[in-house]
DNA sequence: TATGAATGAGTTTTCATTCAT
DNA sequence: GATGAATGAAAACTCATTCAT
């Protein structure tokens, strides 16, 4: 009003540019906890540290918040690895427990983890963005890490796969599951896992498995 | 059936003893593809061919049919199998195959493998009744019949593991993963598996693991 | 349907002519301690030993036991006692404190003292039953014995009465709470009153300012 | 105020520190004249010139607000008058017929007399409300009142009361009927009463009462 | 820009009343 | 006659969204 003002700092100069962030961080925990439909506008806000009103600033509606943590959140997160392990060289043997391990340090077991639970809960009532997650999170990443070392140790002589297809799917299914566990069974206290053991007793198996000299009958 | 009822049908039929079940069979049905919250009482009372006043007959409240899911039209269903699994003899390499594919025919791909998503998706939400599932779907009945199966193995000689309990959870994993895919992605439909073909490959990764000789480093 | 049946006893033959006096009774009870909204036509039903269609062979709604009460139940107990007390004759004095306690006893003090609480509470919803219930209860019963009592008294040099019409009124006040506070904050237990001992004080209270030599100013 | 203003009014104004009294006080009307029960949110919504829903952010259901009826709207009206009294020197008969009407004029023919209604009619479904309104309004006002004044009469030799503690409840009753009358019979013009002479004819039977000299047998 | 009061469209739940048995 | 399953019309309460401040 007066010209006072222009001089005194302004009531909400608060890192204008991190607030959408903020609260998609927070409609994550939400959202992965309760579900999409209890969850609140009011309780992600006060979590973000805003009020209700103020979200409507950054996203047109509620269903925006899941779209950005979808389409926004995931995706940038998901380039490193895969890159990464693409680049090694030696026994694919060795590569894959490190793999698997690797994934669930950088990605597997990291916050947003809850997107597998959280789409495996509301896709079929956001099937476009079931869609989405499908293709980017489990096809294009995780499968095709998978994709691409099995068939690596196939040339390699390393391994022996005869359905090679779905043997990527089961794999892959394995990884998607220890981040559903993770954020739900695992929730109740008796059922938390030991992660490093579980991934050795599963690379164990795995590569066993992968190993073998003569098909089942 | 005689001429006379066919003037003018009533404007609805008692059916009492039938109703609960129907009634959760709609609920089943919508809770899982839709989740609880997003699910109406009217829609449930619509599907099972009632008003939605007359659930509140059966039923105290809308979570006591979560409840009634969980707790009655769970374990109805679970037991045949797994006490039929134990009776066998033989090698269990050619049992475990059977058994895989026998629980998903019986169990694993039924209606109510939606239980599994639904109890991911709500668990949060009523801790009980996950506790409750987990316990009696997944380690009861799952679990144990892994157990079994394995430590017979290990016992015959078929079979070396090095750590018995994480590979049971392992296993077990495998199973309720195939029963959320049934009831989430595979909705779409680029990504509904051949469930025959997924299991025989599983049952050959699986064997092949199991019978390793020489531990991994 | 047989001609067994003809021969058997009927499966209701009970009292059929108590049943809508039964349920009246149920009804006051639960009128007057709940409310009438708040009353479920179904717990008048149970405490009447019928269940809840059974009532509407006898009223046809909601509203007509609240009538019932009113217009049938109330006037059959109410005639006794004011003829027994217009016929006695000696001092006038001495028949006020024995009939305001015969009051209580015979009526003010029995059940259908609810009555008066009920209508002080649903009045304005049932205008046309408090009217009733204002001529027949309180004007033509309470009211007129006071009046009688009061004029015989000033006739017979007793009483020195100035505003007689509003001294009626008063003392009429005065019965009528009784039947309130006994059927609303008498039920904590820290206020029962005894009633003998609040009459005793009462008819002493009264007598005297009736018996006044001289006006106030 | 400014012409720009007068374009188009605002479907809503903010009014958050008048809306819980305003709110209140529709609700008291509403409860008063309908009972609890039958009184709906919304119909105390509109009279308080808002819509239901902003009820709640006011009061968390339905009960809240009768609480908020009686235990804060009845004690802020309560303190002033029986302060005034005591402080009165002079003939305790010439100040109780003041501090009767006076009683009247400033509490007991308000607005908030229809608490005393209200509890008469809802007290058994809200013990907890009932005890506070007994004692705060009840015993600690108006009986204290009575108890003060009479005990004050004895002691400077006017007042010949043989049982005090009853004789205050007689009083104490009349006070609490004629506000139950204003709000329940006296809603049937025929029956409204002239309070003036009402109290000037009660004033003057008490007073005569409560001067006897010699005890009735 | 942010707040939070207010709206209004639901959704669960209740219950008087009806009616098939 | 009586039962109690079922209806359907409320009514309390919730919450995404808007908008005055």
């Amino acid at each position: 009003m007066t010209v006072d003002t222009a001089i005194s700092s302004p009531r909400w100069t608060r890192r204008k540019d991190a607030r959408p962030a903020e609260i998609l961080d927070a409609a994550l925990e939400l959202f992965v906890q309760q579900g999409f439909a209890k969850t609140r506008i009011e309780d992600i806000a006060q979590r973000a540290g805003v009020t209700g009103g103020a979200i409507y600033r950054y996203f047109p509606n509620k269903d925006a918040l899941l779209e950005g943590l979808i389409r926004d959140s995931l995706l940038a997160d998901l380039d490193a690895m895969s890159a990464k392990l693409r680049q090694r060289e030696g026994k694919v043997s060795d590569m894959i427990a490190d793999a698997l391990w690797g994934w669930w340090q950088t990605f597997g077991g990291g916050k947003l983890s809850g997107l597998c639970k959280l789409m495996v809960a509301e896709g079929d009532n956001f099937p476009a963005l079931r869609e989405f997650y499908f293709e980017q999170a489990i096809e294009e990443r995780c499968g095709r890490l998978i994709d691409f070392l099995l068939r690596k140790g196939i040339a390699q002589g390393e391994f022996y796969v005869i359905d090679v297809d779905y043997t990527v799917k089961i794999i892959r299914s394995s990884m998607l599951m220890t981040q559903i566990w993770k954020n739900s069974f695992a929730h109740s206290e008796r059922e938390a896992l030991d992660m490093r053991r579980y991934f050795n007793a599963y690379a164990e198996l795995l590569l066993a498995g992968l190993k073998q000299k003569e098909p089942q009958s």
